[in-house]
DNA sequence: CGAAGCATTGACTGGGGTCAACTTATGTGG
DNA sequence: CCACATAAGTTGACCCCAGTCAATGCTTCG
């Protein structure tokens, strides 16, 4: 037997999430559940890291939503980005870290710490492909409010976020469950309440989504993506391809 | 003698970079100095990297500009960043990795292999803070496309720039030589070129910049700074404050 | 049941895009 | 060293996507 054991596809989404980035070993499912049990919770609304003030150790995020935000000194909020369960949060590679945004958790949360790299080796590798994807949605993001209208800003992030809930097991027929608001929307799109709202009617009509408060639905994914271009990500050769 | 030997500041722009995120040791100059000797050289609108394609081994960027693209299928140009002297290229912590952005010379660049941080570990702090930086130049360019009006991304754009040249001392007085094109800096900003044209003129009014091609001057960047709400990068608590 | 947050809609405005013409560099070959 | 070609910068006229302002419903939850 030359080959590690693999752990069973886990029960936890975040865990599967990660399994999915890249296998791990039996010792480092067990340190997984292991954390998990000592998971902490956050309520909503609470900050979990503070721009320019020292990074926590690395968590996975179990279960919840948080968004990475920053805000300019007149009150324009953006956010950078989404983080969803799987996720890992505070992983850096720099001494002495300190936050480039402030992260806020959007629901409750459950989080726990990290088993570290080195103890458990077969987990660098999904550390590392979740690192580099988390990068790869920066740049999806840039392009978005860059070069995208409101709509495609609209298509293009609800893609993204049913590829990566997907993941972690957490969609059924490109439906997904959600806490955003239109002003949350907003806020990561660039555009303002307003906008979104008559651009979500423009897609109900159009019968691209059903959209209610908590709950998604994209109609038609693969048409969809493929008539606003998106694609999903792939930052690595050795992590396994969706169907 | 319990310090280790640092080296004096190198003559080199793109290493006085890389010096003054982290201070390496003189066995890390050495190997520096001789990689430099290997250095290849990249004729202007070459790609170094194709986003889906394999990533090359880890390179310093020893002279020249570079940018980030990504292009739209329907022929929409972004730019996601620019890369100076002294960035890195091809750092990545996922094994077999894929490039996520096309990276394309805007000059005649220099490049060379950097030293493995394995083997040279005082460049390893180094190279953690300029892969930070990275990010936190992306979330700046979120927050830009995001929630800036034109004026303010322009100028938010040009006090990057200067801020990061600086670190390799490749500006005086607020001043910098740089191979931008309107249309190049309206990639940059999700503006259109004609538009970058009607506000570098109102800037150049306001007395804010001189803009001549292949030359920039920012005329009081500390008073355009604080009207525009900038700050200055920051992302771990070792690294050496600018003055 | 009241209050606060969120969603929705209409009327109007404006920042930035589009189109097109023209000027000014840059440069390349004869 | 000039002639021509090409790229880059500049300007004006006009338009439209998305922002602003404001009023009104609709939930949800204490």
């Amino acid at each position: 037997m030359s080959q590690a054991t693999l752990a069973p596809p886990p029960a936890i989404p975040a865990f599967r999430r990660l399994a999915a980035l890249a296998p791990f070993d039996a010792r480092a499912d067990i340190a997984l559940r292991d954390a998990a049990r000592r998971a902490r919770r956050i309520p909503i609304r609470q900050e979990l890291l503070s721009e320019g003030k020292p990074v926590m150790d690395p968590q996975i995020l179990l279960s919840g939503w948080a968004a990475r935000t920053r805000i300019l000194p007149d009150g324009r909020r953006q956010i950078m980005g989404l983080l969803l369960p799987g996720d890992l949060i505070g992983h850096c590679y720099q001494p002495e870290p300190l936050a480039t945004s402030t992260i806020v958790a959007l629901t409750d949360l459950e989080i726990c710490p990290a088993p570290s790299a080195e103890d458990f080796p077969s987990l660098s590798c999904a550390y590392g492909i979740s690192h580099a994807l988390d990068e790869s949605f920066l740049l999806a993001q840039i392009t978005r409010l860059g070069r995208m209208n409101a709509y495609e800003r609209l298509a293009d992030l609800f893609l993204e976020l049913l590829e990566r809930l997907s993941m972690a097991g957490l969609t059924s027929e490109g439906a997904f469950d959600h806490p955003l608001t239109q002003e949350l929307v907003a806020d990561v799109t660039g555009l303002t309440p307003v906008h979104v709202n008559r651009v979500v009617k423009t897609m109900r009509q159009d019968g691209e989504v059903l959209w209610a408060t908590g709950y998604l639905v994209l109609t038609a994914p693969g048409a969809l993506a493929s008539r606003i271009g998106w694609a999903p990500f792939r930052v690595s050769l050795s992590m396994p391809q969706r169907q």
